[in-house]
DNA sequence: GATGAATGAGCCTTCATTCAT
DNA sequence: GATGAATGAAGGCTCATTCAT
């Protein structure tokens, strides 16, 4: 394969390019939220975002490129809620801290939800790259770092186990047509306290 | 649409049929694992079977009907291996049922991860198809049914809620790298557990 | 660059494929000596040879191998027309031969000049290919063989020359209007004889 | 085709317009000679010549127009070292001029061969142009004009091949690996004064 | 005049599917 | 029934050229 990368192709310095780039990343979300994958054609993508596919191609080197900024301005995103949430539960002890970053992840799931798991199924096909790769990472990261703060064992494999319950439960709940986030969240914070109560210490 | 059809054409009733049918899920399964769906194509299907690709449209109509009778062949299999549990565990009690079955599906998850997930993946990117959801409704049919014989509250969500931990987990510990399904199984039981007890009347 | 093949995708073993190749090459051809490289396009080729775009791609993995296999077929001929000139021109004298073998070269120009023309620039643009190189050499090795048995100093180069001698003026004479292939014959002659003689022990 | 223009589209009379006219040319032909036609585009040239691919439009109308003044400057240069030659060997006799004149052509040749073999594949492919053809013209009438003063027959056709020999020979040395000059005059003399001697009457 | 964002026709190629043998 | 040649819609992407700023 001749490498193709997965980041935007140059940053827009005008006004006029930041829309263009923006108009594109939202047609993008909007057919993969509705369509799927099957869906997702660059032409269509262009179309949808009022925009000429070789503008399209101005900012982004190839499709995948399209999914791959899509699924980092997500997490960002992500990135950034669960950070104040982590602030704002310090005080509170390990259980809360994780508990807040675990819903803050669920809210952010359940606000567009289809979309959430279109780019998660997509990330999966994706070739692997190294700046999601990273990114992925640091979430899990901001979860170690309370754990390693409590002298939890292993605290990566739990982290990972926190995050995939709330994920998992998360997927099943949307797909079954639930759209209460918070009554999800309760139901989740029994399975991951059950979950980390045998391991940390009182 | 023309609304494609998602089971085979026709159930092969002669034994030549049958090799064949078979060796069309045999390749595209293989090709699934490998490649995931980018690499699934039929014609490769078919060479990689030792099949024309007349042939191949001889059993099924089309593409996703391979896709669909490989899901409802495998989860065929893990719902005969679920009955089995269920009853080798019939006298033990709702926790021990649970898990029991839990198990079995993650340790079904671990015998060929990566076609599990390309195909859970896949499935949710087919077009609804009626057979499939039956099916998948009966999986966690069996769970309910042993939620509600002790008196547990709104059992589909349980068993929805119980089914979604293992499998987010199971995901994230195969893409973690992780190959041990006992070790996995132990820990869903924590979550799984953690998530029944507060609803569990004893 | 991702290795493009330039050497057709697979042998014709029916009748209809054999017929489908050909028409493919030969509308390539025609398309070729009458716009060139500029309106050479695989759609158009396809349609040319009243074969479908993917009939085409069946036995032409990319458009640079149909122009392989052009340049391929009509070298090929020419060798062979060059070593029936070799042969029956054995018992003459070395002038005789290499005369002979210029000759048949020329004529061969001067029947599909524009291809001829055509090809030899494709040539020089397309990515080294092992397959016509090799090719382009035993062109050579022909006039080397010859040379050497007379013992000229270098022959490589003797034999590139003389065959460039002629190449140059055919292409000029094309382009000047010229069709009578016997004329260019005689003044290449003179060319190819004046630039041997002085090297040609007698 | 609305019939594009080959020419410039105006004559540059201003400083810095000459220098952004020079830049493209220069860009062109670095591009020319390292990557042949293939990766000639007009976004790569403006990039390449540090300017902006309006201002690139502004000065030539259309890629082509690039090329055509690429071949126009360079042909031009070549007549005046051609002019410069002729005059310094007037005194000489017949063959001494026209030796002199194709050394020129060859030592021009071989100071940029990559680029003057893609100048003269791209020239072929251009739609005819009345400015490159007198320039083309007036290059043969050079050698017609010293020819003429000898009473050679036909001159134009001697013209033609004497400089045929000298491009064909070139070409065939360059793409072999030569990188001397002198050595292919020496051989190039030899085929063009075999060539004229029977037809100059002594 | 200069800039570079935008345009869109058009090209290469793939692949699900059909159909003649 | 099997075969595999043939089909063509569709999609990714490039690049010559225009135009608003």
């Amino acid at each position: 394969m001749p490498k193709a990368p997965l980041t935007p192709r140059k940053a827009p310095r005008q006004e006029r390019s930041r829309k263009t780039c923006d108009a594109i990343l939202k047609a993008a979300a909007d057919i993969l939220a509705r369509e799927g994958q099957t869906g997702l054609n660059t032409n269509h993508v262009a179309r949808k975002a009022g925009v000429s596919i070789g503008s399209l191609y101005q900012y982004y080197p190839n499709k995948q490129s399209i999914v791959g900024a899509l699924i980092h301005a997500r997490r960002a995103a992500l990135l950034a809620e669960m950070e104040q949430a982590a602030e704002a539960a310090e005080a509170a002890g390990l259980d809360e801290i994780v508990r807040a970053m675990v819903a803050v992840r669920l809210r952010h799931h359940f606000r567009h939800p289809r979309l959430a798991e279109a780019l998660s199924r997509a990330e999966a096909e994706l070739p692997a790259d190294r700046d999601l790769r990273q990114q992925r990472t640091r979430v899990e990261a901001m979860i170690v770092a309370v754990l390693a703060e409590y002298y939890v064992d292993d605290p990566e494999t739990v982290a990972r186990d926190v995050l995939a319950i709330g994920d998992g439960m998360a997927c099943a709940a949307v797909e079954a047509g639930e759209s209460d986030a918070e009554a999800l969240v309760a139901r989740v914070d029994r399975a991951v306290l059950g979950y980390l109560a045998p391991i940390v210490g009182d």
